[in-house]
DNA sequence: CATGCTCTCAATGTATACATTGAAACCGTC
DNA sequence: GACGGTTTCAATGTATACATTGAGAGCATG
């Protein structure tokens, strides 16, 4: 059955398994971390990530062994993850290299992205409707239900409160280099947590969601957006928030295709292939130079 | 960051490794096959999915490295490719358990379903369309270029052949019990493999495709279709397959909805718990008897 | 000099031995 | 008799030793 995937671009998948349970609080730099396997999956994502493994590389498990300063073990638990991960992908019978990213890579990501954070969008508005709908009429001096109100309706207010930030987040504000844009990011990690968080009862989606964002990461640095871009990025992103925390899913699910669809124009400006190369090499048209 | 994804309902992932490579005639049954890590995986697989394992059964390592007789070297892995597949979830620091599945979770499966099945549905009817366009006037007749011809335009061909294969299935023809059952899934295989031949250029949601269908298959199990459904299940295919055939995107994403809500209808009036019964829990409202 | 074969080797695949850890049973004490 | 501590044990986590296999270098031969 299920014809093979084409070759690159492999699995959909997430949810580490118990990672990032740091105690806050190991070492100076967050280098240690539950186990020997959690350990080497980390290090090695954040490698591929960063791009210190470079796609193509190849990931031999004596070699990295002895980098990590594991056994061979751990090491071919945290291979097998990265290749779940769509990270690492296997070359030959016996042979596991760095997935390669390119600009088709690129595209069939957003491929997914669109299926996915449309479906999301929809989903968290729905929700936001519901808690409305749940809890009409609840007052905040429900003093021994305090808590449950706080667990009844955040996710209208969690979004309106993202939407006010990414709105204070402008071109002048990005001027600053690094700082600034960690702080943006941080707070697209916040929408993230937030759309995990409204997306509580469809956990395969978040799964699917999460995975997609690993790879995210790595089109990020491949493509470093220009300030304008992110202050852009950052409009659409509260366009989103707004219309999630207002209810309307179909609002927000076209700002999540606007937004999808500029982000990827974006980035396959700046990336070295424009893409759909592949097909016009298939083809064997009769005067090619 | 990213919030954990509630508990149950893990991952989105597939693109089986290495498995099915089987040379078509090892041995009487199908049951050899590449490594031992491969056989261990498939054969868990196997057993969750047909309900042998039953949902919160115990995994050790040690005991199914008896059962299946390999060491825990192999079904280690296998576990790890249960986990990431969502067919096992760690419950505890070293407690692996097979994978709940309720109504709930085949209506969050269904929320990923959704998304995924009709962004593929609009994606192979723009596949027909790129592929019309491209080789407008193709007569059959360029015979140096019959292989050529037959790669170039298999979309559309392929799933008007489906379509009409799906109109045979009639309530009358499914009388007989479990052949023509079978011959119907093959049917429904069949459809997802030109599914998947339609999506080459979109790796990352095949991929993501082919992980739910693993969960699908447990759902089947869980609600076996009457004969009724499955003869409307069919039309529904045949209208999806007839859309795309026609490149006609919105009508196969709306074929899609269409059947995916008959089909999720169809299943919670079989399930035990109809769904939603968290939220119910979790709320106190005053009058409930 | 090109070509095919063999042979070595390095890497994975597998098995097993050792370390660690969490839980449950058992026992002693209050 | 109940409770707390201790101890045992079974399971995973890790390391390493052995088996297997594919690729490449090296060599012999046409």
């Amino acid at each position: 059955m299920v014809v093979e995937a084409s070759g690159r671009g492999q699995a959909m998948t997430g949810v580490g398994r118990r990672s990032e349970n740091r105690t806050a609080g190991d070492g100076p730099i967050g280098a240690a971390a539950g186990t020997a396997a959690d350990r080497a999956y980390d290090a090695l994502r954040s490698a591929i990530v960063e791009g210190e493994l470079a796609p193509g590389a190849p990931l031999t498990e004596v070699e990295q062994a002895a980098r990590l300063g594991v056994s061979r073990t751990p090491v071919r638990e945290a291979f097998a993850r990265l290749v779940a991960a769509g990270l690492a992908t296997e070359r030959g019978p016996r042979t596991l290299v760095v997935s390669d990213i390119d600009a088709d890579d690129v595209a069939a990501l957003f491929d997914l992205r669109r299926a996915l954070d449309e479906q999301a969008a929809r989903l968290a508005a729905a929700r936001v409707l519901a808690e409305r709908t749940a809890a009409p009429g609840l007052a905040p001096t429900t003093i021994s239900a305090a808590a449950t109100a706080a667990d009844e309706a955040p996710t209208a207010a969690a979004f309106r409160a993202i939407a006010e930030r990414f709105a204070t987040v402008t071109p002048a504000v990005l001027q600053g280099d690094d700082p600034q844009r960690h702080g943006y990011y941080a707070l697209v990690a916040e929408f993230d947590a937030a759309l995990d968080a409204a997306l509580s009862t469809s956990p395969y989606l978040a799964a699917a969601i999460a995975s997609t964002r690993v790879h995210l990461a790595r089109v990020r640095r491949l493509a470093r957006d220009d300030d304008a871009r992110l202050a852009d990025s950052a409009a659409e992103h509260g366009a989103i928030a707004r219309a999630i925390s207002d209810g309307d899913g179909e609002r927000a699910a076209a700002a999540t295709r606007l937004h999808l669809h500029e982000a990827l124009t974006s980035i396959h400006r700046h990336l070295p292939r424009p893409g759909a190369a592949r097909r016009a090499a298939d083809r064997r048209p009769e005067e090619t130079s």
